[in-house]
DNA sequence: CGAAACGTTGAAGTCTCTCAAGAAATGTGG
DNA sequence: CCACATTTCTTGAGAGACTTCAACGTTTCG
C-alpha cells in the first residue's frame, strides 16, 4: 500500500439506476455539491494498492470507507471451516468496508493493481452530521448495497450450478466496464476461484460448467478471461 | 387487511448490536426523540393482518414502509422459474419494505396475526429531510439490513444442508422474542416449507436433517415449532 | 528455460432432489 | 366433542448433480 501525495481526484461515486436521474451526470455517477466534494478532499486520500494486496483484514478495526478509483476489489469473509466467501466484487465507484461494533466484518484484496479513495469513518460521520446531503446520499448508497447483497443471494440460491454460473455471468454484462454488447464480450476480472467462492462452489465445476454452457453454445471462451456471450439464450436459461 | 383507527402506538425500532448504547433503551429498541415520535405518528398508520395474507406483491408500486408492532412476516422473491426465495423474516421493530425504482423487489406475507406500523414512503422522505436524526437512524438501519442480507448468505453458501440448518437455529436462537435461554428452546415462527425456502433447499431434505441432528443429540423435536438446541455442539458443528 | 500458478478433464463417492406414500396435526361442520 | 377433510410433517427409494482427489495441459513470471 501507498499512499499518494497527491490532489485528491473527483469522488466519485457510481449512481445508476440508485439516484434520482437530475442528480447523475453522463457517465453515471453521482453528482456531489461542490462543498461537499471539497469537504471530502479533505478528510479522505488517495492510496494505492498492488494486485492480491489485501487492503483490510477480517476483525480489525474498521477505520476506514473505500471508494475504488480505478481497478477491482474482492470483498470475501473467512468462516470458521476454512471456507472462504466471497461477498462481493467493487468496481470504480462502488463503496466498501462495512464494520460492525468498530470492526470490519469482512477482509478486502486488491484484484488488480488499484486506486482507491480512502475516507476515515469517523470524519465521515462527522461530515454527515452537518451535510444532510452527504447523509442521504449514503443512505441511498447502503440501500443500493443492499440490494446488491439480495440479487447475490438470488444467484447463490439457484439449485444448479449451470444457473448459477449463467445469472452470474449476466450480472457482470451488466456492468459496463467489462461488457462490450458490441462483440457480446465479457471480460473477467477475477478468476476461476474466485468465481467459485462467490457462487459458492468448486473450481473445477466451474470450468465444467463453462464447458457445458460452450456445448450448448450459450457462451464461448475466447481465452480463460474473455467470454463471447449469448445473452438472450442466458435469460432464457434461467426461466426453466 | 385492516386499518385500525386508534392512537398510533409508539414507534419502536429493534436496535440491538447497531445503534450506540445510549440511543437504545432497556428492551433494546431505539429511543426516538419525542418530537420525532410525533411526526412520524402523524403520517404512520397502524394496520393489522391475519395470518398468511399477502401485505403487498413484488413489482407493485412500493407506496409504504413497514414495521412490525406485533407478529412475524415473511419477505420473499418469486423468480421466472417459479422458485419462492425467502429473503428474510421480519420481528417486531425490524423495518421492511425495500423497493426499486417505485416498485417493490419482494414479497411480503404475515406469518403471523400481526399489527405493523405503516408509514408512506414519501412522508417519510419528506420527514427525514428536515430531520436529520431520523435520516441517520434510517441509514443504520438500512446498513444494519444489509449485514443481515451478508449472514443470511453465508447461511445460504455452506455446502452441507446439515450447516445451513444448524447455522439457521443458531441465527434464530439469538432472537430474544422466540428463544428461551433458560430452557434453551426454540421456538419456530414458521413452518417447514418457510424454513426451506430460506436455506434453499426442499422440506424433505429438512426434515430428514433435523432428523439427522436429533439422531446426533443437538437437538430435539418437542413438537414440529418447538425445538431444545444444544447452543455448544451446534456451534461446534459449523467449525467442521 | 523452468517453476509456479491457473485451468481443464476424469472417476468415484456422497449428498440432495424428486416422486411417492404414510403419519401427525389442524381445522371444520355436524 | 367427534368424524372427516386438509394441511403439514416425516420417511423411503431411485436418479442425478456436485465434491473431492488426482492428473494433465496451459499460461505467467522470474
Amino acid at each position: 500500500m501507498k499512499i499518494l501525495a497527491v490532489a485528491l481526484p473527483k469522488v466519485r461515486i457510481c449512481a445508476v439506476g440508485h439516484w434520482p436521474a437530475d442528480r447523475i451526470d453522463k457517465d453515471g455517477f453521482l453528482i456531489l455539491d461542490s462543498v461537499v466534494q471539497k469537504e471530502l478532499a479533505e478528510i479522505a486520500s488517495l492510496v494505492s494498492y498492488e494486485c492480491k494486496e489485501q487492503i483490510f483484514a477480517q476483525a480489525t478495526p474498521a477505520q476506514y470507507i473505500y471508494i475504488p478509483h480505478s481497478g477491482a476489489v474482492r470483498v470475501a469473509h473467512q468462516l470458521a471451516d476454512g471456507r472462504n466467501q466471497i461477498v462481493a466484487f467493487y468496481m470504480p465507484g462502488e463503496p466498501f468496508g462495512l464494520g460492525e461494533n468498530g470492526v470490519y466484518l469482512n477482509s478486502a484484496c486488491a484484484l488488480t493493481d488499484c486506486l482507491l479513495i480512502r475516507v476515515p469513518r469517523a470524519a465521515l460521520d462527522a461530515l454527515c452530521a452537518h451535510e444532510p446531503r452527504l447523509q442521504q446520499d449514503c443512505l441511498v448508497g447502503a440501500m443500493a448495497q443492499l440490494r446488491l447483497s439480495q440479487r447475490h443471494l438470488l444467484i447463490v440460491t439457484h439449485q444448479r450450478v449451470l444457473k448459477r454460473v449463467a445469472d452470474f455471468l449476466l450480472e457482470c454484462s451488466r456492468q459496463q466496464e467489462v461488457f462490450d454488447p458490441a462483440r457480446s464480450v465479457l471480460s473477467l476480472i477475477m478468476d476461476r476461484s474466485d468465481i467459485a467462492d462467490y457462487l459458492g462452489t468448486s473450481v473445477e465445476t466451474i470450468s465444467r460448467t463453462l464447458g457445458k454452457l460452450e456445448e450448448d453454445g450459450l457462451v464461448k471462451r475466447l481465452d480463460s478471461r474473455s467470454l463471447w456471450l449469448d445473452v438472450p439464450k442466458l435469460t432464457n436459461l434461467l426461466n426453466n
